[in-house]
RNA sequence: GGCGGGAUACCCGAGUGGACAAAGGGACCUGACUGUAAAUCAGGCGGCAGUGCCUUCGCAGGUUCGAAUCCUGCUCCCGCCA
């Protein structure tokens, strides 16, 4: 499709943001070779389905996916449905839960749908690791042990120091590098990506390759992004994740409260601003030239609208301005309906919000409820619904909700 | 197989017969400040109730006026030695 990119001009996208590219000079190596066999690069990347949202953190490595795809090579997508069940240990100190094959199917298809709103649907592979892994016989899975050594697992950072303070390593967690391995072989690949506690994996399958006499893939790593508490990664569990399908409003106003020094990291790796581009941001920060703030509705609006199109990144940010700047009420406020015709305050905020009783309580008497932008004290106060009938009824400073009397209408 | 250690609220972690809804920290929530940033300050953080009640300290029993704390059995986890 279209016209071809030269070698320079991809190496200069696809390098764009890498925390490291292994063996270091391999990626041109690689588009030379099969510039010269006329065939595009096979790029694997492999998402293991543990969570069933599709965030920024792992839209970094998507990205990368789709600029490689931008230059005409084979995107493969691996969805590591029989990996999931074993549970990548990486960066993690402690043994994760693992998760049984009903959950692993609904996050999968959940997440489906959520990658290709990054991925370009040509030229795109899609497959499940459960399809070459759920077949090994115990004998094949003994002669991928034997490719590897305890010593060589050991390498690897986090079994090192899990070791060391004596922590539990079982073994089904040392299996997995080889799995991940595995996945390389089954697919040919020529490009691995992955974020930077992936390289372990990724050059494990580059191993495995080797000794099979395959030819082996190039790794390219990628910075984790920092989650929006500013300090762990990216990650569902930690609930410091910016979903790639969340609403505008809400992906611009969690943008705009990252800490101030991962704007840079925003810019690059979730918005893709190009290298030069970034590199200027960081300076005036650093400078002071530019103000963060500023800088940072930048950034927020490039990226609303890089996920609901162009302009949405500039409504979402009136609607912003309008509702934290002006501490107007925001214009689409989930509705939540009474059948009752009175209510107590107490009950009226324990029910829109689904909080517990005592939570409700506590709202009133912090003074963190309101009525139309008026604080309400009274815990006992009494309420006619049809007095309130189209309301806002505020909690704190993000949840809203507009009073309807009566009955919901079915939807 | 033997020996030892452990299981406390979302997480870490004190508590070893009453004053324990359970120290402290983190996370989180509310308020002030502000740039919905950071830092800071104040309050809160099982449930129900106008301060009293109910449920909670791996599970099940028991001792006691009274147990997270003592006893018995069980489950699970970890380490060390073999």
């Amino acid at each position: 499709m279209g016209d071809e990119k030269t070698i320079p001009e991809q190496l200069a996208l696809l390098r764009r943001g890498l925390a490291d590219e292994l063996p270091a000079g391999g990626l041109h190596k690689k588009l030379i070779e099969k510039q010269a066999d006329g065939k595009p690069l096979r790029v694997k990347l492999g998402v293991d389905p543990t969570a069933s949202r599709v965030h920024l953190g792992w839209a970094v490595v998507l990205r990368k996916l789709r600029q490689f795809q931008e230059c005409g090579h084979t995107a493969v997508l691996i969805i590591g449905d029989f990996t999931a069940q074993v549970g990548d240990p990486s960066g993690k100190s402690k043994t994760r839960r693992r998760l049984s094959s009903e959950e692993v199917q609904q996050h999968a298809d959940a997440c489906i749908a959520a990658l290709r709103r990054i991925l370009l649907p040509e030229p795109l592979e899609i497959r499940y690791n459960s399809e070459w892994l759920g077949q090994m016989s115990m004998e094949d899975v003994l002669h991928l042990s034997a490719s590897t050594t305890v010593a060589q697992l050991l390498e690897r950072d986090d079994f090192s120091k899990r070791f060391a303070a004596s922590k539990a390593i079982s073994l089904i967690e040392f299996m997995y590098p080889l799995l991940q391995a595995q996945d390389s072989v089954a697919v040919a690949a020529d490009v691995e990506i992955g974020g930077t506690d992936q390289t372990f994996n990724t050059l494990m399958g580059r191993h495995l390759q080797h000794s099979l006499g395959q030819p082996g893939q190039v790794v390219c790593t990628l910075p984790l992004l920092v989650g929006t508490d500013g300090v762990e990664k990216m990650s569902q569990s930690l609930g410091n994740v910016i979903g790639v399908d969340e609403p505008p409003n809400e992906m611009f106003g969690k943008l705009m409260s990252i800490p101030d020094h991962l704007i840079v990291d925003y810019a690059r790796l979730a918005v893709w601003w190009p290298t030069a581009d970034v590199e200027a941001l960081a300076v005036a920060l650093e400078d002071a030239s530019r103000h963060p703030n500023e800088a940072k509705r930048s950034v927020g609006r490039d990226l609303v609208d890089l996920y609901w199109g162009t302009g949405a990144g500039e409504e979402a940010e009136r609607a912003f301005d309008h509702q934290f700047k002006g501490k107007g009420i925001p214009k689409d406020v989930p509705e939540h309906w009474i059948e009752t015709d009175q209510v107590q305050l107490v009950d009226l905020v324990a029910s829109v919000f689904g909080v517990s009783r005592s939570e409700a309580r506590r709202l009133v008497e912090q003074g963190g409820v309101k009525l139309d932008g008026v604080v309400l004290r009274d815990r006992d106060a009494m309420f006619a619904v049809a007095d309130i009938n189209g309301g806002v009824l505020q909690a704190g400073k993000r949840r809203f909700f507009r009073l309807c009397s009566g009955q919901a209408p079915i939807s």
